[in-house]
DNA sequence: TTGAAAGCGCTAACAG
DNA sequence: CTGTTAGCGCTTTCAA
């Protein structure tokens, strides 16, 4: 407290012990004797003594530190992942030091020569649009949450998602239980091998149900969020193309959608069902409760802190994997089953 | 990158020189040979040599670190900030670690803890509701957000916030200006000093305009969500007590009220105006766009980078200092001036 | 202008 | 059961 910090070497001498026999206790690794490791002890909590994580990370090569990239903490989605993951590592003894990357590849390159000049034990890209697994250390396990990258073929390595194409499915079968026909989806980012699995995931219920959805009724917004829902949404009613059931891949997407359509004096649901993505709160307290595919950031957030955990303990390479987490429609007014 | 990490012993045998030169030119202090220099440089960036920040942390007794304590990562209000600080952090070199305490007292003291121990340069508390001050030591620089300890009157502190005063006059002269005479505030959480500056500011603009409120016309709701604002007003309205302008202090009670309100078919702004604070979307896309008093988050955030900087790089404590964040009335549907 | 060497705080191997 | 010591990768005197 007062200047000078104190250090193991204090506390071995306040002890009469050596470092290592401190260091022993502190770890409780080795051999000691109960008096000891008794003495040590409170002398440790008397002084408040906190081992420095520099030198313990220095010595042993690596940290309790895990870092994460996200396009955007801004975006509930993220920083509700990021919620869960950073509880679950807390509880665990590691902090995570965030990076937001604004969705700029230069950026992420930065971000990740960062966390390995930092040496953080472990590394989660969220959606990451470049191909950043190049410059990784091989060895230091990451894991990717939605968005991965396909060279990813080789180091420790995994890949985390809600189930996407359940999700798109889902919402499928919703519409077409709302007897809906004539279908318009509102995808999320072209580039996005995430948009491209719901959207498969939709077209494969419409399928089965034996409803078409042509291509021109996917439209591929290039901003994702409420004014590009809405701008969406009014150009498809000023073109006079007909449709009953819109699947929006965002939540934003789909109150901007909504507010189009009320605008319009269109009657939801009545003529025109809506479902969006995502779950967050814009879906339960915009304009209207908006139907939608919500995903489980709690539980995505857990498991990958779990996952990244394992990975960084077992060090081996644990086997690649792709963990689906479940992902569920809760109904609300946009919907109406007939 | 495959396996063994370079180090500067590495990039000094590959040149030929010392590692204390490939340190003079990585960090661009002492003497070298311009050729030492490029030959240096070019080896560095042919294996684009990162140094071990743990090392040079350990070495110099600091590190390019900086670490944030916010309640809820969850919540938009403190995500935009974190968001902010994280990018101005970034730009200057500096990471960002992040912990979230769930407004619980037993997790802040074990974040700083771990803060200490992490040997960061610099800490962030935001809306803190504990005395954490005591724990910290006082070398470290120290910034509060909104809340402040205020037996903070020792060591490299400072204290940053919204101007909460003005927001609360602003508020009350919106209302007053829409010709409300029964007013209605529903605070943010009671034992905050953020909730009486910004009451006390609602207060002085009704009496500077004649205008009188009495104590039982301030709600102090348990938590602060949507749930809580409707169940409030609901409340209100069942007791009969007239009122015909509302300002809640936050924009999650603000909707839940706007919701009651609307539920009991109550026309809004016509019959009763209503007023949120903080400025986050859910005042601009909820039932109703509301008339709230928006925090600038971007500012705040980058204010607060640049005031940690400034005291971590100072080292000498900077005089001890209250920075004001002015804060703004953005006008929606809620009110309508008469 | 450069190099040798000490040392930041810690852990682990080795010796006792 | 405990102590001595080397060394993690880096910066920084001090000396050349």
């Amino acid at each position: 407290m007062n200047g000078k910090k104190i250090s193991v070497k204090d506390i071995a001498e306040m002890c009469n012990v050596s470092v290592a026999t401190v260091s022993r206790v502190i770890n409780q690794n080795g051999r000691f004797s109960q008096e000891t490791e008794e003495k040590v002890k409170k002398v440790i909590e008397k002084y408040n003594f906190k081992p420095n994580q520099l030198a313990k990370g220095l010595r042993e090569n690596k940290t309790k530190a895990v870092g994460i990239m996200v396009p955007d903490i801004g975006n509930e989605y993220f920083a509700k992942i990021i919620l869960s993951l950073q509880t679950f590592l807390f509880s665990k003894g590691y902090s995570l030091v965030i990076y937001n990357t604004n969705e700029s590849a230069e950026i992420e390159k930065q971000c990740v020569s960062y966390l390995v000049a930092q040496n953080v034990s472990g590394i989660i890209i969220v959606n990451s649009k470049t191909s950043v697994f190049k410059q990784l250390n091989k060895d230091i396990p990451t894991i990717y949450i939605d968005e991965y990258d396909r060279y990813t073929d080789v180091g420790n390595v995994a890949w985390l998602s809600s189930d996407h194409f359940q999700g798109g499915y889902l919402a499928a079968q919703e519409l077409i239980d709302c007897k809906c026909r004539d279908l318009v989806v509102i995808t999320a980012l072209k580039e996005s091998t995430v948009t491209k699995i719901r959207t498969n995931g939709f077209v494969a219920a419409c399928e089965e149900r034996g409803i078409s959805l042509q291509k021109e009724r996917i439209f591929s917004p290039s901003k994702v969020d409420f004014n590009e829902g809405k701008t969406i949404v009014k150009r498809i009613i000023g073109s006079g193309m007909h449709f009953d059931g819109i699947f929006c891949q965002t939540d934003w997407l789909a109150a901007g959608a909504l507010e189009a359509l009320l605008d319009k004096g269109i009657q939801v649901p009545d003529q025109v069902s809506l479902v969006g993505f995502d779950g967050i709160s814009i879906s339960q307290f915009g304009r209207m409760p908006i139907t939608t595919i919500v995903q489980d950031t709690a539980l995505i957030g857990k498991k990958a802190a779990k996952l990244v955990l394992r990975m960084i303990e077992e060090q081996k390479k644990t086997k690649k994997q792709h963990i689906l987490v479940p992902i569920n429609l809760v109904r609300r007014k946009t919907t109406r089953k007939k």
